[in-house]
DNA sequence: GTCTATATTAGGATAGAC
DNA sequence: GTCTATCCTAATATAGAC
């Protein structure tokens, strides 16, 4: 709390008047930042574009926006692993998502997509379920293990930078590769 | 250091005799935990069995390793983001690894195998580091997130256990499909 | 090596003035 | 709403007996 103050600019007993206490204050974080990472995924998810469009246009989004933010993906998990209690959080927050106008049922919209490309004999079949977390895990753990993809490909910050900037180029065509019957 | 030496069943004050103090012993905790999961991934990946084989075994480690640990994913990425000095420890790990006589610079090896693959026309060109990364995205992402899986697609311990299960028996054959010519 | 007892400090939280 | 001053607890760490 004394550091959150002073980064703030303000006195630790102001914080303690606006939020209560530690614990609602790193709740109110959690929501703001948490909600932002899926917000445009659903919206996306539920448009009607077409599967190759919707798949470029995440990759688009998750790199233009994590890269503003890189550390918000390892924030993100390790609150979830720390404090159960934001596990409820995160369901009321999509919950509030599936429930607006623009994303309702993201899901079960890209399953009914996913189905009929199929049976079109455009795509491989894939379950909707599986096809989410294989795009959000190319695309989010790159940013949540940046320490780590450093350590192990022995590169610095600038390395790192660099196989950022090939992945967003290249990683649409791997992810559309998998999909072709 | 109190609930810790409760579940260890001695006594505080036994911690600092070994450990010396909190921040030695998270280390050696560190340590111990991030070692293993890059060891076997080093091991396979320099061995000089075929691509598609390659990419079979590591799916089938990672599966069958984290189903038992499920919380070490979520354990390293977190340490890594909060502790900036577990950067350098996990160089560390990695430069024994890479100086074993298992697992000499096993990018360069992978990066060599997948170039001649690619003249051969066997497999569309990909970098080895994209390789690698998307690769292990696929397979760690999801435990490391497991909370945020359950609460974006709504579902419980028992759909996550299903959903695991059939990614384990689909994974590999969404990889390959995408390093088809 | 392992314990009890204790020193020391840091951090969350509140009271009350302004 | 914002501050100063203070309380209180928890947690790290050490001293010293056995």
């Amino acid at each position: 709390m004394q550091e959150i103050a002073e980064e703030a600019g303000v006195n630790k007993a102001l914080l303690h008047y606006y939020f209560r206490n530690k614990s609602r204050l790193g709740e109110a974080v959690f929501r703001r930042v948490a909600g932002g990472m899926f917000a445009r995924l659903a919206g996306i998810m539920s448009s009607d574009a077409e599967l190759e469009a919707k798949v470029r246009q995440v990759i688009e989004i998750y790199f233009t926006q994590l890269s503003k933010v890189p550390y918000v993906p390892g924030y993100v998990l390790s609150e979830l692993n720390q404090h159960p209690e934001r596990s409820h959080q995160l369901l009321e927050i999509v919950r509030t998502l599936r429930s607006s106008p623009d994303a309702p049922d993201f899901v079960g919209a890209l399953s009914k997509q996913l189905a009929q490309a199929a049976r079109a004999g455009r795509i491989r079949p894939i379950a909707a379920d599986q096809f989410l977390v294989n795009l959000v895990s190319l695309c989010v753990f790159p940013f949540a293990a940046r320490p780590m993809i450093c350590a192990v490909l022995q590169i610095d910050q600038r390395g790192y930078d660099r196989f950022m900037k090939q992945r967003a180029a290249t990683l649409a065509q791997f992810f559309l590769a998998a999909l072709r019957p």
